[in-house]
DNA sequence: ATTTTACAAATTTTT
DNA sequence: TTTGTAAAAT
């Protein structure tokens, strides 16, 4: 493609922001304006045209898919070889990228770990626990939201000691030691050798700041830099790209503040807002043809949108169709809900031909899920699940990535916690505490502490105890020297045997177990993916290192695969921004559920959940659904709930509400009469039951106890070479091999899509295909 | 040190 | 309803 084809596809607003390369820029762009299409031009005519070396341009996006594809479609016009110099990725893995190279400045190890959510907490709670206070005033989760406004704000525990305002704040809440914990909270990760998401934005503003010469080499570097939803970035966010930009100037911001629903981890709407302020000589491109969506629904998002007071001027209009009004269903409950958006799915799948892929069901909330779920599945409608408990939050896989983790920085606390008596080794609480004493008496790491056998006596820790601690040390240094030689994959495998987690996951044979080791085996393939993926690019990285690198900052909205075809998506509206579809229910406009309960306090809240149903409402392309129900369960308990105040402020014009009758004769399923509906809630139990008790998978392999693993469970073994057979997520593919008997028979399958795969047959879903 | 039992708490959204 | 934590028992 030649750069007249390119400027061609794009309208004038969209062309003008392309050429306008030079300075700072800021494009404001409406929900379905073509956005994406404007950046990937904008940095291909970069390269095209003003023969920008790729090295120099910065793009950060929301999430590392929307990069990766961004990336792929540049490719398509620069080629790919150019298309790879580009740094592109999210604020936080370009970060960490950046952190890793220069951490020693700032006393990190450069294989630093990175600490999410749980972990943190974790940590918050042990410094709680340690200085015996109350947790029911010090309650960890506050308590971590607090330290990460401060680091979003780059308050440093120094700081917070020095303002007299936030240690007020801080003793009206009945926590005058918040400043310790935090002091104490810094300090622990430090000497893990850890930083926690926040961490990773503040000390990558640290290290530009303290140390000139290495702000003068990225500024250097990054001539120009791109920066996508920028309504959603925070405050350290904000100066970091401020820093970088200042020497070339050639900043382009995109975002629309319509659409900015992050306030909650620091996001702060007033960065696009003043960025006309902050700038000099800023160009605005105002992009406001929607693309996307039907008259009808940028009518009432529109109409809706007008609500709010602080915003930006912009009209956003389309050129496509009226289509549909937007419809209104009200539900009995929760449950009915479900089902009726079952039906309606069903209905338009069937009459419609429209496949399950255009269908989006969008919730505030992850605990409305499961309503649909069970809707869905009673209906064999085929669905995916983004967010929730993903399968790398999952427990089992979180205890074979510790090993991992403290194979790679053994500083690493949390690991050393998670893993040091899993399995079993006799190594208990009364142990762990004399360690954390000692480790803090000498501000060293747990780990540091465990090598010196002085330490493990002045301990007072007993002589068996230290041979343990002892052999549990050498065997991570054994893991340790075999990084040094094998590849991700093969230290991995090393690993989850010699540890005895295999063993300790194939012992348990109930179904819960069963699907923890089914989740190993589906870790350990996706880090033999991950090496063979890199040991073909040509200056990959196939080490363990790599692996954890790429897995720490992986997102829900990262993860969409192949295989995701031909199913129905649920997710949070959260997770939804950046998509669109057909056809979308939103589910649950109830009011303290959307709004939500908590932003009902203030304006400001208000209104970015009236944001958020913007950009919700802004998903669909033809049509859209908004459900309300009468009663819905919460805290196991069944509540009145009245509709969202949002229902009446899309103008009555684009609705289509339906006031159904909700006696037993009409509608076939909307309504159910008691007798049924108890009928069914005494059915639904022994089915729930069977559920794994441990959170059920939400992401990979749901386990479904009922029809799938049984129905083909005699086509599972018998297979021979040269048949066809299917794969759930490989797809189509030709068995070439057969290994091992019994239920550690294997197949090597050659997949039509994916290449070779070894599979245990025993857990390969496959199906026979007729050819 | 580990297992069992009982009881409380939880639901906003995520890198 | 489910999940996690604290106390009590082995």
């Amino acid at each position: 493609m030649n750069v007249e084809d390119y400027l061609k596809q794009l309208n004038p607003a969209q062309r003008a922001a392309v050429e306008a390369v030079k300075g700072p820029v800021m494009v404001i762009a409406g929900a379905g304006s073509g956005k994406t299409r404007v950046l990937t031009y904008r940095i291909a005519h970069l390269i095209d045209y003003h023969q920008v070396d790729a090295f120099q341009v910065l793009s950060l996006t929301f999430t590392n898919k929307a990069a990766r594809e961004m990336k792929e479609r540049i490719a398509r016009i620069v080629g790919p070889s150019e298309a790879k110099n580009l740094w592109m990725g999210t604020f936080h893995s370009v970060f960490a990228r950046i952190l890793r190279v220069e951490s020693d400045r700032l006393g990190y190890p450069s294989n630093f770990t990175i600490y999410d959510t749980e972990d943190q907490a974790k940590v918050i709670n042990n410094i709680i626990k340690e200085q015996s206070l109350d947790k029911e005033i010090y309650k960890p989760k506050s308590v971590a939201r607090r330290i990460s406004a401060f680091k979003n704000a780059l308050i440093t525990p120094e700081e917070y000691q020095r303002s007299p305002e936030l240690r007020e704040q801080d003793a009206a809440a009945r926590m005058p030691l918040m400043g310790e914990i935090f002091a104490a909270y810094n300090e622990r990760c430090f000497r893990s050798g850890a930083m926690d998401f926040d961490d990773l934005l503040l000390n990558t503003y640290m290290l530009l700041r303290k140390f000139p010469d290495v702000l003068a080499k990225y500024q250097d570097r990054f001539r120009y830099i791109m920066v996508d939803e920028y309504q959603d970035t925070n405050h350290a966010q904000y100066l970091i790209v401020k820093a970088l930009a200042n020497r070339y100037g050639n900043i382009c911001v995109v975002g629309d503040d319509a659409q900015s629903i992050y306030a909650f981890r620091g996001a702060n709407i007033k960065n696009i807002l003043n960025f006309q302020r902050d700038y000099e000589d800023v160009q605005v491109f105002k992009l406001e043809q929607n693309y996307r969506s039907s008259k009808t629904i940028v009518g009432a998002a529109n109409s809706l949108i007008s609500k709010n007071k602080d915003q930006l001027h912009k009209e956003v209009w389309t050129d496509n169709d009226a289509g549909e009004r937007i419809t209104i269903h009200k539900t009995v409950s929760d449950n009915d809900e479900g089902n009726y958006v079952a039906r309606m799915i069903f209905e338009k799948h069937m009459t419609n031909h429209l496949p399950y892929e255009s269908f989006a069901i969008l919730y505030r909330t992850n605990a409305q899920s499961r309503a649909m779920e069970d809707a869905l599945r009673r209906k064999n409608i085929p669905y995916r699940i983004y967010g929730g408990l993903s399968f790398y939050q999952r427990k089992e896989v979180k205890d074979v990535l510790a090993y991992f983790r403290l194979t790679i920085n053994p500083k690493d606390e949390e690991a050393f916690r998670r893993v040091v008596n899993y399995p079993k080794r006799g190594i208990g609480d009364t142990t762990l505490d004399k360690l954390t004493v000692v480790a803090n008496r000498e501000g060293v790491s747990i780990w540091e502490a465990c090598q010196n056998p002085m330490l493990l006596e002045s301990a007072g820790i007993n002589r068996p105890t230290q041979t343990k601690l002892q052999d549990f040390v050498t065997k991570i240094e054994s893991y340790r020297v075999l990084t040094q030689k094998g590849d991700a994959f093969e230290v991995a495998g090393h690993i989850a045997k010699s540890s005895g987690l295999i063993r300790e996951f194939s012992e348990d044979k109930t179904p819960e177990g069963v699907s923890r080791y089914e989740n190993i085996e589906e870790l350990l393939n996706s880090v033999k993916e991950f090496t063979e993926n890199q040991k073909e690019i040509e200056d990959g990285n196939p080490s363990l290192d790599a692996f954890m690198e790429d897995v720490a900052l992986i997102t829900d909205a990262d993860k969409g695969t192949e295989d995701d075809k031909h199913k129905v998506s649920l997710m949070t509206i959260h997770l939804a921004k950046g998509l669109e579809f057909p056809v979308v229910f939103i589910v649950g406009l109830e009011e303290s559920l959307f709004p939500s309960m908590m932003s009902m306090g203030s304006r400001a809240d208000l209104e970015e959940e009236r944001r958020l149903f913007y950009v919700a409402l802004t998903r669909a392309e033809k049509e859209a659904y908004l459900t309300h129900a009468q009663m819905r369960y919460r805290w196991g308990k069944l509540i009145d709930c009245e509709p969202s105040r949002f229902l009446e402020e899309i103008d009555e014009r684009y609705l289509n509400i339906l006031t159904p009758d909700f006696s037993p004769f009409t509608g076939p399923d909307t309504s159910l009469p008691s007798r049924r509906r108890s009928a069914e809630n005494t059915a639904r139990k022994p089915r729930t039951s069977l559920r794994p008790s441990s959170a059920p998978p939400k992401n990979l392999k749901r386990v479904r106890p009922t029809q799938e693993s049984e129905g083909n469970f005699e086509a599972l073994t018998n297979v021979e070479v040269g048949e066809r057979v299917k794969h759930q997520r490989f797809g189509m593919g030709t068995v070439s091999d057969l290994e091992g008997s019994g239920p550690n028979k294997k197949a090597i399958i050659e997949f039509d899509n994916v290449g070779e795969k070894k599979l245990l047959l025993k857990f390969a879903k496959l199906e026979r295909v007729n050819a």
